[in-house]
RNA sequence: GGAGAGUUGACCGAGCGGCCGAAGGUGACAGUCUUGAAAACUGUUGAGGCGUAACCCGCCUCCGCGGGUUCGAAUCCCGCACUCUCCGCCA
């Protein structure tokens, strides 16, 4: 939820945003003819309440006649009151449920346009020239079978498309990146946490979720619970409705956990393998942090992310997501995409963003000011998942269908310098 | 799944249908005293909103959440969520 104050002194700044997102800029104005309505029944409906207060005092004090005089006049202001109440509380509920409809404004910067209008912000290390190196390509998963690692026609069998089991190496890889993320994770100072993947509709529309993208999540209808895509969810989730501490820092926390995402709106999309799927497991790093360092830590997790890639030996380039690509939350998102030799084309393996105070907003997550609270700003962003299989086994692959193993996995894997095929 | 008890401010804990945003205590902060500290004493100390762009000030809302009864609800009624106890079931 963006500021109201905010939309109220400087309307302009938020119809720049939504033309930077291709959403529609009429809202601000539709916003303020609304909050202008609400602000007028509020206070009419507070003069009527204040009125039947005072009234209410006089009627505990009088006596006799003149109490039933009061009681004759006091009933009538009930009416009037309750009437003036429902006005100003429908036009309050209008009013918020326009303001909600408002994404988070694009940080000053952003690349206007939609999904292909992402900026290059640097291309790091160089894919391979696997024609020059006499190495035939193969894609991930006729990687993953060799090494009997990845197991997609069972996966269908019990579950259906987009699911698959790991097996054996498969697992063990999975496991080991995780880990290594959870470990990065804790030596710089996020605090390790395993979190709930089925959230309550409040937690879920809190984050940001429901809005656009809302097909993409599934709901349990019974039980009136939602399967988290990323454990975002239950991380900015966590502290909703507190008032922080930040004194000390940012409060940062590795959240692990496995993520579900139903994928409606990709069909025929990345069908072969496991780089689009219904279920896997991540590890995502999330900091509540003051407004005023919010940018700063958005480039500290960029920083973590890129450690992490580096440390993997992939090919990778950072790109700046243009605003109509943005979540419903985010201000800026940066994203690390590796490099995918089998389509000769970038992936997405890390996420970072930027949320500034938006999601705080909505979950009321507020720290101590000077005077009063204000709200706190929350960055979020991938350190390690599932789907980075993808790019190891990818850009890592020998000609034998043998693939090398970074030395930070080793230790995750018994210490193995390459995985081999089962025959 | 069944039965019961509970949910009040940063924390503990009172609360009669009518000056109750809420006693009392703890903690925190400030002051007095002290060389300093402790103790003691005194004072301050919730959030959101409207009037209003801001101050002062005034007013409204918030006692788990949502409804209802009433001139008036923290207090009475209903529904929901959560916590605890007991029973049952499953592991």
């Amino acid at each position: 939820m963006i500021d109201l104050a905010l939309l109220r002194s400087d309307p302009e700044r938020v119809r720049e945003s939504q033309r930077m997102r291709g959403d529609d800029e009429a809202v601000v104005d539709r916003v303020l003819a609304t909050d202008a309505r609400r602000r007028a029944a509020l206070t009419e409906f507070e003069q009527a309440r204040a009125e039947q207060k005072s009234l209410g005092r006089d009627v505990a004090q009088a006596q006799g006649d003149e109490k039933a005089a009061l009681l004759v006049r006091s009933k009538e202001l009930a009416q009037r009151v309750k009437a003036l109440q429902a006005d100003a509380d429908a036009a309050d509920a209008e009013a918020r449920e326009l303001l909600m409809s408002i994404g988070n404004l694009a940080e000053p910067g952003v690349p206007a346009g939609g999904a292909d209008d992402f900026a290059v912000l640097r291309t790091e290390g160089t894919p391979r020239d696997f024609a020059a190196e006499g190495v035939p390509v193969r894609d991930h998963l006729e990687l993953g079978e060799g090494l009997k690692a990845i197991d997609m026609e069972r996966g269908a069998k019990v579950s259906g498309a987009r699911f698959y089991y790991l097996t054996g190496v498969g697992a063990q890889l999975e496991l080991a990146i995780l880990n290594a993320a959870m470990g990065v994770a804790t030596a710089q100072g996020f605090l390790p946490m395993i979190t709930p993947t089925l959230v309550r509709p409040e937690t879920m529309r809190g984050t940001g979720f429901l809005g656009n993208h809302s097909d993409e999540v599934y709901y349990l209808e019974k039980d009136e619970l939602y399967l988290t895509g990323t454990s975002e969810v239950a991380l900015a989730g966590y502290h909703t409705d507190e008032i922080l501490d930040l004194s000390g820092g940012p409060l940062r926390y590795a959240g692990w956990s496995a993520c579900y995402r139903r994928e409606a709106g990709s069909a025929g999309r990345d069908t072969r393998g496991i780089i689009r799927v219904h279920q896997f497991h991540k590890v995502e790093m999330f900091s509540y942090v003051r407004s005023e360092d919010a940018a700063a830590e958005h480039e500290r997790f960029l920083a973590i992310q890129e450690s992490m890639l580096q440390a993997l030996e992939l090919p990778y380039r950072v790109i700046d997501t243009a605003a109509g690509d943005l979540g419903t939350s985010a201000a800026r998102k940066l994203d690390c995409e590796g490099w995918l030799p089998s389509q000769e084309r970038w992936m997405e393996l890390t996420s970072a963003s930027n949320c500034t105070t938006f999601q705080a907003r909505r979950l009321a997550i507020r720290e101590r000011g000077e005077d009063g609270t204000r709200a706190v700003a929350t960055v979020n962003g991938t350190i390690g998942t599932t789907r980075w299989i993808v790019a190891l086994l990818e850009n890592h692959q020998q000609a034998d269908g043998s693939v090398y193993v970074p030395p930070m996995l080793r230790p995750y894997l018994g210490g193995v310098e390459t995985l081999t095929p089962v025959l």
